[in-house]
DNA sequence: TTAAAAATTGTCATATAGTGGAATTTATAA
DNA sequence: TTATAAATTCCACTATATGACAATTTTTAA
């Protein structure tokens, strides 16, 4: 049996004001809408298209509406598992892996196979007496795998990757993160992919920068650090993404105390923290301090 | 005949890496996957919302890659008004305007109406000597009954007000805002979504503010003020969306000198500059420099 | 190469998406 | 109320989405 998406199109319609009549007009006949909208059919991809382009609504929207306002499951599942990640909550953490390897299993589709690894790495984090200590390196040599031969990053490639590039070796990093700024460029213009290339290349960043209890120690990436800084700042941040270009700030800040320039790079992090004081952002700038304490 | 969805389909999948029997697997039998895929067939929306679940790809990122990276139909359709009005472009404008009138009176459709509405207030305001020089008072009443009737506001009807809520009473829009306020609760967690509410209530207080040759005289919406204020701080500005948090920043000066504490305002705008300043915002810094100055 | 396996396509049958128009229900107005 | 029109549903029918399985092509491995 098929969901029924007729009735939620017919509350909209009928919240629009728009007769069943003139809403088929041109696209379908008025008995077969009425069938729909009951619930009585399923209806086919292109027509679904015209009619929610005439009621104005795009299709993610009504998806949105339709699941009780509720997102994609895409989304959920990246939800819950980072939400899960940051209660530290390893309990929810297996559940959500044993599903994904249940599906894996079931239908051989390799991308289950990824999600579960993307818990994984969250588990390994969170419990340092994790079994296998690492994520077998077979399966991140997998991962990998799959995410060079992509031609074209989405939002699901660049949000896995996202997840698990603390777990890989720098010359990895290096070359991903570079394949994706290439492979998603065509996405640029669409917020939510864009949202995740910039988030991309925030993370390698700090990768590169290292934990902060390494911070004496000779710093190896400059090359690296520059190149990614300068992605960001040519395409990625438009000026009106303030958000982006503090944290760009504090970076920067953290690459000047780390080669060196202690008080060039301490100057602006406390900039950074002024700013976001400033417009009561107290917890941003509480966390940028916590960071620069380690540090020193 | 239907569009090609299938191709755009495969396409996605061989970059996965998936085979076609194990996407088709438990979903839809292969012979008919695969006749899909070759443009052969439309497909029931069902069937497609669990191969794209399999795929891990959201409907509208599929159809933004099949429509060769365009954004949907109501994007581009409020975005190329936007970007006619902003360029003072009254040939497209007017061009723009007849497409949405002609598609009312082939289908009467009202939300083509409203659309056409949209469009003539930009008019209107890009060309002063305006034919109407006032759009027609009935147009923007029948406008508003449209809005007061729909139970949930979505994105079309928060940025159709948007366009409009200038030329409005003062009546009106309190009692607009406030609606679009609470009617599109539901939404406050889809960021789209989300993003048009803030901006209407952006606008609201901008409105109220009124222009800035009147600043001189006595200012009678205190209250109202207070009342979107209190909705943007409440729910509407997370502690990371910082641009937001400079606009109003700078909204609450131009109200303190509005009100009477012109050394309070200035200090809080000219924080505000200082601010996008430090963070190479100079464009926008300046917009707000320009702004006080001329209020001044 | 070549044989075996895997992946895809073609053929035909059937379920169901979709149509035209009559019948029914609901809204409108006197 | 009652008559009229508008909106929706019902019904018989057609077109096409979808399935089962055989035929073909492509890949794999020796």
């Amino acid at each position: 049996m098929f969901e029924e998406y007729g009735t939620t199109l017919r509350m909209i319609r009928k919240q629009k004001g728009i007769t069943l009549k003139r809403l088929a007009e041109g696209i379908c006949s008025v008995s077969f809408l009425s069938k729909f909208e009951r619930g009585d059919s399923d209806i086919t991809l292109g027509l679904m298209t015209r009619l929610l382009e005439k009621l104005m609504m795009n299709f993610d929207e009504f998806l949105y509406i339709h699941h009780d306002f509720q997102p994609d499951k895409l989304e959920q599942f990246f939800q819950t598992a980072r939400t899960a990640y940051f209660n530290r909550d390893d309990n929810q953490l297996k559940e959500l892996k044993n599903g994904q390897l249940k599906k894996w299993k079931q239908y051989g589709v390799e991308t289950y196979h990824y999600n579960a690894l993307l818990i994984e790495v969250y588990e390994s984090i969170v419990d340092e007496h994790y079994k296998n200590n690492s994520v077998q390196e077979y399966d991140i040599h997998h991962l990998s795998d799959y995410l060079f031969r992509v031609e074209v990053w989405g939002y699901y490639e660049l949000t896995l990757y996202n997840g698990t590039l603390l777990l890989l070796e720098p010359d990895m990093v290096i070359m991903l993160s570079r394949t994706a700024y290439e492979k998603s460029a065509r996405f640029r213009d669409y917020k939510k992919v864009h949202d995740a290339i910039t988030s991309v290349l925030f993370n390698t960043i700090i990768y590169f920068l290292g934990p902060v209890n390494r911070f004496h120690e000779e710093f190896p990436f400059q090359k690296e650090f520059n190149e990614f800084i300068s992605y960001l700042e040519i395409i990625a941040i438009p000026e009106s993404n303030l958000t982006d270009r503090v944290h760009l700030l504090q970076l920067k800040g953290a690459y000047d105390i780390r080669t060196g320039s202690k008080d060039e790079g301490i100057a602006k992090m406390n900039k950074a923290i002024q700013l976001l004081n400033d417009l009561n952002s107290t917890k941003m700038a509480n966390n940028i301090e916590q960071y620069l304490l380690q540090i020193m």
